[in-house]
DNA sequence: GGATAAGCGAGACGGTACGTCTCGTCTTTTG
DNA sequence: CAAAAGACGAGACGTACCGTCTCGCTTATCC
């Protein structure tokens, strides 16, 4: 009668209390198995009980967590979203932009980051992403602001610039060419879009 | 307000296929239902039955037509899309420019438009949707080329640029502040964009 | 099939539900198998799921028509009880009560009509079945009081016996014994309870 | 809420079982909670996780001692059932019997005997208290017997009559009035039942 | 009196069933 | 004949309950 499915291979090494507990481990599993959903399926394809068979979990134990859809699908995203986030400091204005637009060209050319940037993109149309969006840009837009901050202290970027602004006109061309004109994105166009920021500042 | 759909005014003079025909306004009718209704609820939670209801006509009539949901979505939004394209020509790049822009934000900020932009977006994540960007934004592409040609031809534009480039540094900040920044975009944005865009053919 | 042409009495008249109908062979289907359901696995072990699986019908299809496992329930038992119902007048008493004694009997007998009995008593315990036992009840006691009505205007019983307590003593003794005693009932207990109450008579 | 250590007057007999331990206390809370949980919502509408509750005990503890709804439904019946069991024997049948009955009487008008006496009439319809039934009318009719032995030593009731008929026909109608009709029942009722039941002596 | 065993609280999990909802198909009725 | 009306099959959704399990802690019991 003593059918184990599920082979924990941590519990013999340590069967007490770890940070590996079955409780993290259910979770970890959950949340890696909505992010192959949403990849391979896409939010409206996106079916809880295949998320439950991918993750080797029964479904009611997902459901038991996050009651539902939009609230895993959200939680396996932020979970994506915290990662990939240093913050430059180089002492260089061009090189700390090149690497904050490349974190964001990264994550967005994975296929889990494509989907939780576009979702960060839905708040006006989804409503139950309504605050995905804010969420995810806030924490972005910070670290694109200290990065200014750094370079106006530095004198190497004029003070009056609204800050907002100058990350719409960075990132605003590689969301189109990415999501709209559907191409991918390369180092050169990074670069290119940089120097024509740069220009600004003259 | 007091629309009757079982008033065949028409239909006992002309049964047959006529512009204001049972058929054409059924299809007109649901049209206008389901962008209401992806309005009202974005397209995850556009249902079909409702659609029916606020076209006031029975559900069966609607799949008739229209056999999946995402077949209904598509032809309502596209049927929008043909509007507001005029191909402009004031002999001046900056006016046209400010022209095509300025109908592409003025379809962004109604509440139909928003839903049609943001599919035309979703190419890379709604597998349903992976033609409906393309569709879109052809045409788009097509006008800014033409206008950009003429530029080129008044010696106006330097022939060498890439004008999806363009396309993508003209659209992709309004894009990004409109979306990402949840802001919304008046025509001083539009001017300033432009502006900003003029000083790459100098 | 019939020869007469006024007498049309589902065809013509009632096409809305026909006899043979999709609509009408579900139901039909479905109360069949519920009161199976009821008979293999008692109230409390009654599932849904099962007597959809049963019926050969989709569970939804059940829910559809029945929205509860009680309404379901409920129903399966009340078609079965508007059976047996002839109400005697044979010009003898004693034959009458016999009659209407071993109709209940016979239902009571029966797997099914063990359980819709039981249900009948339930109105005490299960608040969900508070008006199953009334509705039940009441159609047997103004069959038996109409017996004893027609006694009494023969001179076959006493004017001034309460109808209600007559049918407990009558019928209490076999409910007692069937149920609660865990006995069988043959015509023989039948006639002696009869017996017993003319005795009242005298 | 701490036991005083003085009330052991148990623990020298049964050490086992100390009337003021935890396990006792726990056992008697559970009981009196399922009880009341079985009045309150029928046994179809018994939740243990409720009786945990009202017990003010966690859930896993009520199921380590009773692993299933039917036992801990089945014990906390039986623990009530073994109350009103006094033997009669005041030298007259019609006292005794007017104690029985009345015994059995009081005991089904209250909440929670009308549920224990209703089980006990499940033994055919409710599989999983197939043997409630027996057990706990086997009690109660050999007392009747022994009333009725009794009596057939004094002369006061012929020896030739089936013990179990007679008390199905005592018992009988008053079940019907109470569960069938739906009417509670008095003394007089009681009285008049038994007034019967003599004559069947003469 | 300290070790040991038994029981309890807390909380997750697998599993079954419930009842709701939507999608897209199909049949029956009506104009 | 085509549209309206309405049921149906399929299947996801989210909830509730049942019974099991593990872990840490507090009692009782025994040496």
């Amino acid at each position: 009668m003593s059918e184990d499915p599920h082979i924990d291979d941590e519990s013999a090494t340590q069967p007490k209390k770890r940070t590996g507990g079955r409780s993290a481990r259910v979770r970890a599993q959950v949340l890696k198995a909505a992010l192959e959903e949403l990849v391979d399926c896409g939010y409206s394809g996106f079916k809880m009980g295949r998320v439950a068979t991918r993750a080797g979990v029964h479904e009611t134990t997902v459901y038991r967590r996050w009651p539902t859809k939009e609230q895993l699908v959200t939680d396996a995203c932020m979970d994506l979203a915290d990662e990939h986030l240093p913050v430059p400091d180089t002492g260089d204005l061009e090189t700390d932009l090149r690497i904050v637009l490349s974190n964001i060209v990264k994550l967005m050319s994975s296929p889990e980051g494509r989907h939780l940037v576009f979702l960060s993109m839905s708040t006006r149309t989804i409503p139950e992403f309504e605050e995905v969006g804010p969420d995810f840009w806030r924490t972005r837009l910070s670290i694109g602001q200290q990065v200014f901050d750094r370079a106006v202290a530095r004198g190497a970027w004029p003070a009056n610039y609204d800050k907002e602004l100058v990350f719409a006109e960075l990132l605003g061309p590689l969301i189109a060419t990415y999501f709209l004109l559907n191409k991918e994105i390369d180092e050169a166009y990074i670069d290119e879009r940089i120097l024509q920021i740069m220009r600004l500042a003259d």
